[in-house]
DNA sequence: CTGGTACTCACGTGGTAGAG
DNA sequence: CTCTACCACGTGAGTACCAG
């Protein structure tokens, strides 16, 4: 009876947490995203967490101070070897994997060259609060983000339970959007990938365990063939078995996706050859609720109630929590303006409405100008056409 | 292609102790 | 009392492989 109690409790608190993170996006390049590389599910999230909390600092880096409270909050996890989670992530070990082990190649489309680099340069688990340093050769795929970027559902892919849903969530959701962009169309949209390039996006194989896999990813197009081929000699590539990939990536990550996403996914193998061999995947992708899908992407960064409580916090008078809300969603949900105006305030004798004067204020643009990733919010999903002819040209 | 087994290791769960 | 931190144990994710 206890036993079935707690899990009620434990049940209720969940949803209620999905409920208060349920506004919450991040956004990442496609650089990023369609980068190859391998990581873990926990260091996925705690990712896209740090993309939400960076701050740049004085000397030009890119750092997320995280504390742990949100972390369990973020991540559904109230007690627990939950620290020891995160330690081991932090903490370098033989063999496994860290978060500064996170390698990726990708594709640096101004400057025309392919590189490797670590993701994470530094990272500090103190007085339970997580810090990661970003490193700067990635710091423009994280902030101030003007095109060629996809808005992901922080909420969303925060309940994924399998890394591959993870991965797949965010490659599907850019190429939905993209395509969105070239076409005007409502979808369904169409994409085929090349079975080793999924693999290798999805982080199966992993090109940091072989340099030859590397070097050859390093090339322009790519001889996917020959990565295979290189893969298997080594032994790295996992899920040979195109009927295992199906079953334990693709299936699971489809069946996630469906059930917890606002893309629908299907998906159906393109086969070649005598063998009838699986050569690439062609994917086929719809929108869940075209005006809830819109209503997330303009949603707020941070977590609302939160928010709230910041407010109520900081003003001296008494606010509701629906005059807070009022005033945060006049401020375009950026509580740095919300603090700027609220300073000026201090500043400007006496207020009999301090709710109404607030929203004036800010509607008048008493407002900091704020700079970087909050701004970009704003902005639209732009896509520069020299870029959109190349893929034309490559397809 | 599906079912089933086997194995490893990461993660979920819950208890608990100490610091503030 | 809350939050950090550590421990033990069971479970689930990830992977390979074989039989029907």
């Amino acid at each position: 009876m206890g036993v079935s109690k707690r899990k009620l409790e434990s049940k209720t608190k969940n949803t209620e947490n999905s409920t208060m993170l349920s506004n919450v996006t991040y956004k990442k390049s496609n650089t990023l995203i369609t980068a190859k590389g391998k990581s873990t599910l926990l260091g996925q999230k705690l990712f896209a967490i740090g993309i939400l909390m960076a701050k740049e600092l004085d000397d030009g880096s890119l750092e997320a101070i995280i504390p742990g409270t949100y972390l369990r909050k973020a991540l559904g996890r109230n007690n627990g070897s939950f620290y020891d989670q995160i330690v081991a992530l932090v903490e370098p070990q033989k063999n496994k994997a860290s978060l500064l082990d996170w390698r990726i190649i990708y594709k640096d489309k101004e400057e025309q060259k392919i590189e490797a680099s670590n993701v994470i340069t530094d990272v500090t688990f103190h007085d339970g609060r997580l810090t990661l340093r970003y490193n700067s050769k990635i710091k423009k795929y994280i902030t101030g983000l003007k095109n060629n970027y996809t808005v992901l559902n922080l909420s969303e892919s925060l309940t994924f339970t399998s890394i591959y849903t993870y991965r797949l969530y965010e490659v599907l959701k850019a190429e939905m959007d993209y395509q969105r962009a070239i076409s005007h169309s409502e979808g369904p949209y169409e994409v085929t990938y090349e079975l080793t390039d999924l693999k290798l996006m999805l982080g199966i194989i992993d090109p940091q365990e072989n340099a030859d896999i590397a070097k050859a990813l390093k090339k322009e197009s790519p001889d996917y063939e020959k990565i295979e081929k290189k893969a298997e000699e080594s032994g790295i590539n996992k899920m040979s078995n195109y009927t295992d990939f199906r079953r334990y990536a693709l299936e699971r990550a489809k069946k996630e996706l469906n059930k917890k996403s606002s893309i629908h996914v299907d998906y159906k193998p393109v086969r070649m050859g005598r063998g009838g061999k699986v050569v690439s995947i062609c994917f086929k992708l719809s929108r869940v609720g075209h005006e809830k899908a819109k209503e997330v992407e303009d949603a707020p960064k941070k977590d609302i109630f939160e928010q709230i409580d910041e407010m109520q916090q900081l003003f001296s008078e008494k606010i509701t929590a629906s005059d807070a809300k009022a005033i945060l969603e006049a401020a375009g949900m950026d509580m740095k303006k919300v603090r700027y105006a609220y300073g000026i305030s201090r500043k400007s004798g006496r207020i009999d409405n301090i709710v109404g004067w607030m929203i004036s204020a800010i509607k008048n643009g008493y407002t900091e100008n704020v700079s970087g990733a909050s701004d970009a919010d704003f902005e639209q999903n732009t896509y520069d056409f020299e870029e959109l002819e190349k893929r034309f040209v490559e397809n």
